[in-house]
DNA sequence: AGGAAGATCTACT
DNA sequence: GTAGATCTTCCTA
């Protein structure tokens, strides 16, 4: 059970979205533990992606993003909020998205987060998994390879089966890009 | 100061 | 499958 380091988040953007299928997400809240496995994830890239928030330059919103990698990247729309694991050198914003995870722990205050009973509707997709997990723009650049942080991943060594690998969802440019992973048959995935 | 767009979610038909 | 809710951020003037 160990926390992924910050060694993990220099390499290739796309091989790392692949292999954070798998992983677990981690939320400590001052001791309660929240956890669940990502099965879904975006790359976005650097410089070369249109449908980057970090294309047309760093802004406040993005800060974030140009920082090192390891940290988190907390953004807003439509009334949600959604997280980025940022990646690479400071100045290259290279990130992946978390767009849904499968719950493990705390799925009692998940429910209570997300206000539903259905364990399929609480963390199928980018916005809900951030109001189940209770991730707020407070939590906008945490370091997540410490285990004192409010937000870690680690590695249980659990075997990804099938990854499937399709054109990312919701966005309105560079939609050709096949930078969507997700684990197949999971049922916790945001969209077929 | 005003307006438009957006990496979404929910509810309804 | 589609429309509507609803608000933060950025661009323009």
């Amino acid at each position: 059970m160990k926390i992924l380091q910050r060694n993990f988040y220099k390499r290739d953007p796309l091989l790392i979205a692949s292999e954070l299928l798998g992983k677990i997400l981690v939320r400590n809240m001052n001791g309660s533990i929240l956890s669940g496995r990502i099965i879904e994830v975006e790359a976005y890239l650097a410089f070369v992606d249109e449908a980057a928030h970090s294309f047309k330059g760093e802004t406040t919103r993005t800060k974030s993003l140009f920082g090192e990698a390891g940290h988190t990247y907390i953004y807003s729309i439509h009334m949600q909020n959604c997280m980025d694991i940022v990646l690479s050198e400071p100045g290259t914003p290279n990130s992946v998205l978390i767009r849904a995870i499968e719950p493990i722990e705390g799925i009692e205050l998940m429910k209570e987060f997300r206000n539903k009973e259905n364990l399929k509707d609480l963390t199928s997709g980018p916005g809900k998994l951030c109001q189940a997990l209770n991730i707020t723009k407070q939590l906008d650049g945490v370091d997540i390879t410490k285990k004192t942080s409010p937000i870690y991943i680690i590695d249980d060594e659990f075997s990804t089966k099938e990854i499937i690998k399709t054109k990312r969802v919701g966005i309105s440019k560079a939609k050709e890009f096949d930078y969507r992973f997700y684990l197949k048959d999971s049922p916790y995935i945001s969209r077929k």
